[in-house]
DNA sequence: TGAGGTATCCAAAGCGGTTTGAAAACGATT
DNA sequence: AATCGTTTTCAAACCGCTTTGGATACCTCA
């Protein structure tokens, strides 16, 4: 059943037809409904490929995941942000495509769903620092919302993102004032924007109490089981092992668990732990009770945020660029705790005199 | 730049130059060359709207997610099995899209999927017992691939799916051999095919070596992190716990992992483990060397063979319906080993005299 | 030389909608 | 009754490509 065959049935040209399902003004309220009811019964769905030949508009937006050969890692948090942004695209009449190619065609795949027409605009994940996609998307001419920022970008753009340095602050200060001074931090690649704020909060907090930080506790890696495990092993086989630790994912922190156990430690009791957590529907958390101590923002939120509000871009083209800064808040679980001071492993820190900072290996 | 601009700047009929870069035989080989150079000067890229409105394909291939109301859960397995199918969709020239609908909309939106045209074919997610969905599609005529099976539907369907049965059916024999007798099941969802297959492949092997399954430590939930944790703490807190437990997935696995550790027990030592390990590149079992005993098939490598399957099957309609079985294979780990007689909590099973099993809380 | 092929190219008709510009119908106004 | 402004409807052009059904030019062979 198409437009032309559902005209004729109803003894209306095609022009009317359409307008009334369209909800034009100019169409007499009784044949409205009289074809409104016609396309009910005959079950008329307009075909969505005429429509956007039709109309020049995609109805779709773009995702580019780009496998990247040298890591072979699909980024944790995606299906999350997709969960998120697909409920809108889907609520708003929107398709979303996704478009999985090797990171070295990342430009010609942005540049074919703008000349052939694929999508009406894109999310940008994970940006870098300066990242290039910004600049390409706006030669491009494709409107963009990107998840996250990107740090050094010349031009203001679109972005959603979560305050990462305020969290990673709050979290070390939060290890501080529990007493730890020796906190290491295990981050995410920190080619990747989102890593470059959290270290920075992280070192802010550090420098507040007049601590220097250490590049022998600070580890950058991809946020994995596996990099988790292999940092805390290493932080914990120091002369000096940290006493707490500030981890990037719950991921990652599933590794360190993993090896604090394995050096016979107490999560919580003899080592602190706090991770960003991204609420992830699949990694949760713990459940009634945290796991973890975190700093906790959903991205999931951060998915339908980012959908709304490139489909409202869209819709009033020649706007200025928006943003959108989510407060992650700080949770307390069961992960963290004061500075045990029965430990024998190293001294006190000079500039913390009355405490004695120890990791408490048996 | 479009085709008809393309065709008056060569001086040549728009229908030439379509029929020269589709490779037609019936164009001069020279003109064709002309109109490929042309075609790369001017950059020209042919619309996909145009495209798929005339030949009323939508060179794109559907993938339903349902979000449900109940259970908030992405489902892990999905970012790398779109991982997969999407790189050969790329490769194929087809656009991946994805819907994200509210659980009880999923029909709704296979009907629209069809009647708008929107996509040639689908890909069906996390097949259930006889899965409404498989019928529904027949009826509304998409082509589809089943990444799975749906036990007792009336058809036959293509599918691809690895051996759920076997798989859990060697991991319990494994064990078995080992000298556990007693051994839980931490499985997913059993209305879930897979689960039921991995059920069924578990309870074969223990009634092979005369043991009944015991409904105490048979567990089936989601695929959390929690969900393991709990049903874990459960098992060992039992007056007869298990010494081993098979785990469904990765992700349940560091639940358990954190339960046993909790209890005090080590890993591999007081208790074995043995996962269904599906590769996912963000929770990868360990680097060299695993870390769980594992039955291991890579749902990336699933997706790819689905995609290809279903793009082929596009290629051929009225063909069979195709299957493909993967075998996974059983990779040792760390968390396996005998079983330890040294343990007091219960005693020696009636078919196992010489072998004194027990758990081995301190 | 003329018929019959073959190679090459093109005009025009779709595909199924939207949208422009105009016409028809209708009432109200003068 | 003629004019005007609305309301309502429609014919036809258009979106950018594919594809059908010729047309034309060029060979080949009798």
């Amino acid at each position: 059943m198409n437009l032309k065959e559902l005209a004729r049935r109803l003894d209306l040209s095609p022009t009317t037809v359409s307008r009334a399902l369209n909800g034009y003004p100019e169409v007499n309220e009784a044949t409205r409904e009289r074809v409104v009811a016609a396309a009910r019964r005959y079950n008329y769905q307009p075909n969505t490929r005429a429509i956007r030949l039709a109309t020049g508009r995609a109805m779709a937006i773009g995702h580019v995941i780009p496998i990247a050969t040298r890591h072979e890692i699909v980024n944790p948090v995606f299906a999350d942000f997709i969960a998120g942004a697909g409920e809108v695209y889907s609520r708003s009449g929107y398709d979303m495509v996704l478009s999985v190619v090797p990171d070295e065609a990342e430009e010609q795949t942005y540049r074919d769903l703008k000349s052939r027409g694929t999508v009406d605009g894109v999310i940008v994940h994970a940006p870098r620092l300066d990242d290039p996609r910004l600049p390409l998307l706006r030669e491009v001419g494709l409107p963009f919302v990107v998840h996250g920022r990107s740090s050094g970008s010349a031009e203001p753009y679109s972005w959603v993102d979560v305050n990462n340095r305020r969290a990673f602050r709050r979290a070390t200060e939060f290890l501080l004032d529990l007493g730890h001074r020796r906190i290491a931090l295990v981050n995410g690649l920190e080619f990747m924007d989102f890593a470059i704020r959290r270290r920075a909060g992280y070192t802010e907090a550090l420098a507040e109490r007049g601590i220097a930080s250490d590049p022998a506790i600070m580890f950058s890696d991809e946020m994995t089981e596996s990099s988790g495990y292999r940092a805390a092993k290493a932080a914990l086989a120091l002369p000096d092992p940290p006493t707490a630790l500030l981890v990037a994912s719950i991921i990652s922190a599933m590794g360190v668990r993993r090896a604090i156990e394995e050096a016979g430690l107490k999560l919580g009791r003899d080592v602190s732990v706090i991770i960003h957590d991204d609420e992830l529907s699949y990694l949760k958390n713990g459940e009634e009770v945290p796991i973890f101590t975190a700093t906790r923002s959903s991205v999931r939120l951060a998915g339908r945020l980012a959908a709304e509000m490139l489909i409202d871009m869209m819709g009033h083209p020649g706007g200025p660029p928006r943003e959108r800064l989510l407060e992650a808040e700080l949770i307390i679980g069961q992960s963290t705790g004061p500075l045990q001071s029965n430990a024998t492993s190293h001294g006190a820190l000079p500039d913390a005199p009355a405490l004695a900072a120890g990791a408490a290996k048996p």
